[in-house]
DNA sequence: TGAAATGTTGGGGCG
DNA sequence: ACGCCCCAACATTTC
């Protein structure tokens, strides 16, 4: 190769379109090579989920095949980043590592550290938001801890930054002599999971996104709520674009969705419409303000945001614990979501806000427990919303709801789930529960015996949150 | 982006 | 026609 080559490290930006660090790699004049690294730590986490390591591995698989479109693949490599990093520079002789910025807490710091330990150039680039952290802050230059001044102040400015990227083979380097692991199959990495992995590709996450701008957006206000089966092939009105999990990945940009959003926001005057369009893109600020939040207030990580309730009590309830996770607790607006979750890596929004009043509130079992659950299972599975979420739900977090804000899960499941049909699809042995008891079939006669009875009394369950939430307030010093 | 307890009002049954 | 009670229906307060 004439040039030295600079070296592109793809993290949490699978995706050639719109992705700022490796626009700004090719700029360069020098060949790219476009690199994956698998640190095998993430196996040892207990947040480790083999259904979005299986994601990982399509969306890698993804963007080496369109890498082949420029004559060229992904590198993939297994070990920790630097040591990868510094046997890639060494033998292909990069003058410089760019990537896009990761901002949680484990990221910054693996990151930062690689400024000393690598010799050449180490550039961070800002791709994954809107506003990175830091760009939204209160005029004293705290951050916000409240959603609602931080929405008001969060002003998008940039624009999609590259609509096409503008590639020619011979941007990329020559990768011959460069060890390529590839893409690991499923059983190198012992990937155990019966989820099946939607389509993943940038080209298939524009369609998604593009489809849904178009025509179901229109109603997200209201539909919002509503419970979806399965993104995939419910045919009844759905407010979720499930879009999350290519979020997630980076296989899809949030300026990409934003400025779809925003695009069709200009040209539209219905109230109603306009008012759906907002509400979605203020889903996408809900994802930046917990990013935000667990950049400014990494103890997140490990406990409560607030320390009011750090008294408080949790139960240590593991066959209760258990229950939940498997979808036996007996009421079947939460046992319903946590078979889909495990079913397919993905619940709604607003089965997410149930389940985890239930965990929370119900069994009054520690959020960390569903956030770790959660972590396992999701697709979409990311620390800062996840985190943000759970917290929100068990009262702990910023701007969470008050303690004493308890879901009932049979009035939810009226709410949201009236004809049941959520319910009976993911709890098959509910089907034949005529209409009047599918809320809350304990009230039947004779009950399907392959279902249990609920393992808690919601009005008791209410009752004694009510009161540790309490005694955990006052037990704190003024 | 709650739900339950408590309070208030007003129509209707009934003596 | 009146007073009384019951109890939806709605509103307010409380957790």
């Amino acid at each position: 190769m004439s040039k030295a080559p600079i070296i592109f490290w793809f993290r949490r930006d699978l995706r050639l379109d719109d992705n700022i660090g490796l626009h700004e790699a090719i700029k360069t004049g020098q060949p790219v090579i476009p690199l994956y690294i698998l640190d095998p730590r993430i196996r040892d986490s207990e947040w480790y989920s083999h259904a979005r390591m299986a994601f990982l591995l399509s969306a890698m698989q993804a963007v080496d095949s369109r890498l082949g479109e420029y004559n060229t693949e992904l590198i993939v490599q297994h070990g920790n980043p630097h040591e990868v990093l510094l046997e890639l520079i060494d033998t292909s002789g990069a003058t410089a590592v760019y990537f896009n910025a990761d901002y949680t807490s484990f990221a910054v710091k693996r990151d930062t550290a690689l400024q000393d330990k690598l010799s050449v150039e180490v550039k961070s680039f800002d791709d994954g938001l809107l506003i990175p952290p830091g760009g939204v802050l209160k005029d004293d230059g705290d951050p916000y801890v409240v959603y609602t001044p931080f929405k008001k102040k969060w002003n998008v400015k940039t624009k999609p930054a590259i609509s096409t990227v503008e590639m020619t083979a011979s941007v990329f380097s020559d990768l011959q002599g460069l060890q390529n692991d590839g893409v690991p199959s499923h059983q190198q990495l012992k990937i155990e999971t019966d989820i099946p992995i939607p389509p993943i590709d940038e080209a298939y996450a524009q369609d998604r996104l593009s489809d849904y701008i178009k025509t179901s957006i229109n109603t997200y206000s209201s539909a919002r709520n509503y419970l979806p089966t399965n993104p995939f092939d419910d045919d009844r009105p759905s407010g979720s674009s499930y879009l999350s999990p290519y979020f997630r990945f980076g296989i899809l940009s949030p300026r990409q969705a934003y400025w779809a959003a925003h695009g069709k926001y200009a040209n539209i005057e219905a109230k109603s419409i306009r008012d759906s369009i907002e509400t979605w893109v203020s889903e996408l600020t809900w994802r930046e303000f917990y990013m935000h939040i667990m950049y400014h207030f990494p103890h997140v990580r490990r406990g409560n945001f607030r320390d009011t309730y750090d008294p408080l009590e949790w139960r240590d309830a593991p066959d209760e614990l258990q229950a939940w996770k498997d979808g036996q607790t007996g009421y079947p607006i939460v046992d319903a979501p946590m078979r889909q979750l495990k079913a397919i890596g993905w619940m709604p929004n607003r089965a997410r806000m149930i389940v985890a009043s239930f965990l929370t509130k119900d069994l009054l079992i520690h959020w960390q427990e569903g956030e770790k659950h959660f972590m396992q299972y999701l697709l979409d599975g990311d620390p800062a919303a996840n985190n943000g979420g759970w917290q929100w739900a068990a009262g702990t977090g910023t701007d969470a709801q008050p303690y004493f804000r308890i879901f009932n899960p049979v009035s939810q499941s009226k709410k949201f789930d009236k004809d049941g049909e959520y319910i009976r699809h993911w709890l098959p042995e509910l089907e034949d529960v005529p209409q009047k008891y599918i809320h809350e079939p304990w009230k039947m006669d004779s009950p399907p015996e392959n279902y249990p009875d609920p393992i808690v009394d919601h009005k008791f369950a209410r009752e004694r949150t009510l009161e540790a939430f309490k005694k955990a307030k006052d037990a704190e010093p003024a």
